[in-house]
DNA sequence: CGATAATCGAGACGGTACGTCGAGTCTTTAG
DNA sequence: CTAAAGACTCGACGTACCGTCTCGATTATCG
């Protein structure tokens, strides 16, 4: 699902029209919600209270809490994403992926976060989640490194697929998984040590252990 | 929490002892529920009746539900995790990853995902879920490292900390995040194409983009 | 208690309003388990259960198990005795007391004497109980005595309170006492041997030893 | 049931003597635990704890909860029951329904009118109950209408077992029902106004009523 | 215009699971 | 074998949340 339900083409609109306002107040509230107590314990009860909204507003657009948290997060993340075009691999990359990093620091984060356990008994949301966090963002990367080719900075074969895993991979697994910041240094590190030597010509793996 | 809770300080040991067989009898009943419905649709009353166990049986152990599902887990993690020295990096860690790689595919890693969505705001839960699942791995990989460097076949000033970082988050991202498989190619593919040339003396980046 | 509780002062009128045919099925549903299994082994799950209704119902109106066995049985009780004019004293005193003598016989006479332990510790209950199945019955009796005083049927010393009094504690000990029935002889004999000869003029004491 | 179980006139005796200051202990728990909150709140671990006891050491002497309050109301009632002989009807009527009123209004009282309310669905404790509560005292009054007989005191057609009924259900009706006292003036009038005109020879219905 | 119909906030509804507590049984150590 | 202590199974307790439903009131279009 993941969208408000509307009742699809009708027949010249009988009765009072829905109120698109309450979209965006449920969805804004729904958000709050789980920024501060997190998917499980968010409750529709909850969140109709915090919009002054009846329970069956809410589920006159999403069939489920599940489906309303991940159009809450859908909705979000459509407007976030940087695409940079700084001329140089090392840059569109940093430029990029700090970017990324600063969204998923955000409330959006901890909701993709809460998500997370959900995806393998939810097949929808799973479709969702990946087409929202990681294939909007991967496409992207793929973009920054087609330019680069194009400038002859890749080497020929470079494996830029899991360059791109590898980018979205360590982002993720640092916000969800170990808790540590998701920084300009670490981005930096991620860059100059995996990316930039993964993939680009005439580079020599010189990282420096930087911790 | 994530261990049952023992009344401490050992005073005589007065009235009827705890069975300590009731213990695995619900852990075991608690993974197998968990297989079966997931984390989230997972009920007490189902735990406890699979047990033929009463509910307060439960709750003298684990304070919670979550608490029930991290010492289940963490007690099966600690005895799954091989540490291979076959005299090569490259030999190590194809068969650590492809042991670790195999241990998450199974029922435990489905249950680590679920307990993700709850790090943020279980910071007990985070701690035990971290040394679980994160420091243990973390170390092995260190240790394979450090024999290799002794070996001589390290460069200086290769990022290890970094190389430690993405064995983990290249196989997680993928069993939580992507849903593909954590095969053995795949971990070939990280170990050919990422960790060796990021760490290993004499390593051209020569790696071929398989997918 | 003892009074299905409503929200008080009719605030305008919102949400969806109580469903008054459930406080029905509800109290039926209670009386049929009573009957079938006595106080002490009445659920709340069996009345919800045999109700199709859930808890939350329940306990929206009820305070407790206690509170809802005493509306049920004070409703029941309102209606159900006869207020006789013979016009004679004796005609009076036999169709009151068999009638109230077959309402105490019938499941409401089992309620009541579940809650008779209750009382002492139940100050609220007390003063229903004694509302419903004290008081009331007392008054009609009143009214008897006072009838035949004014067709000039009583001895002016007459112990009328003790009369009442006794007419009561005669039914209620065999009831719930002896276990003995409280049958149309027995009342006869109360009538007989007992009241008339108490506060009627011109009367020998002179009943008979029937058992 | 109703009293404590021994294992019956064993071979030799094996094993630790049971300690029979127990009985009495638990016996006396029982009974403040019960004045204080009641049979329904009255709980077995409350109890135990009251007597520094185990529950184990309950229920190796009685069966169930209820067993134990029958018990223990019954033990304390065979020793308060006086039997008058002043040589006169009204002495002795006045001597005993005061004693009998006195005993009533102590914990035993409150004890047995917890217990009224099982009697429907406790044929054993029904049993019991009349035995400890009825029977005996309606032997003794029997025994004064007899004395009082042969002293030529009643009436030939005196209804008798009229008079022992009322005698009975006159104090627990105000007991357990009404809540009034059970003090002299109550005792004085149902001797004066009731009994005594009731049976007695040349007695004049001449009751004046006071309340 | 009035009638019709879908919307809104509010909250009652049937269910399901929660975490606690009591009854009665069992199992330990100590005597 | 009995004692105290306390763990055990079972089941009811009263609460909270889910997703649906029903109310009065509101707001649009249709006839």
């Amino acid at each position: 699902m993941a969208t408000p339900v509307y009742s699809g083409a009708r027949t010249a609109q009988r009765g009072r029209p829905r109120d698109a306002s309450r979209d965006d107040a449920l969805r804004r509230a729904a958000l709050e919600v789980m920024a501060e107590v997190g998917y499980r314990a968010l409750t529709m009860d909850a969140v109709a209270a915090r919009a002054r909204a009846g329970k069956a507003t809410i589920y006159r657009r999403w069939e489920s809490k599940l489906d309303l948290v991940i159009d809450t997060c859908t909705q979000l993340a459509h407007q976030n994403l940087p695409e940079p075009d700084t001329g140089s691999l090392t840059g569109d990359l940093r430029e990029f992926l700090s970017g990324f990093a600063a969204f998923l620091s955000g409330p959006i984060g901890k909701a993709a976060q809460a998500l997370v356990g959900e995806l393998p008994h939810e097949p929808e949301l799973a479709v969702a989640f990946r087409e929202t966090f990681l294939t909007t963002q991967r496409d992207v990367l793929r973009r920054i490194l087609e330019r680069a080719d194009e400038r002859g900075e890749l080497r020929p074969e470079a494996p830029r697929g899991m360059a791109v895993e590898l980018a979205g991979a360590a982002l993720i697994y640092r916000l969800m998984l170990t808790g540590d910041p998701l920084d300009l240094p670490f981005v930096d590190r991620v860059v100059d040590q995996v990316l930039v030597p993964l993939v680009a010509e005439g580079h020599q793996l010189t990282g420096v252990e930087l911790t």
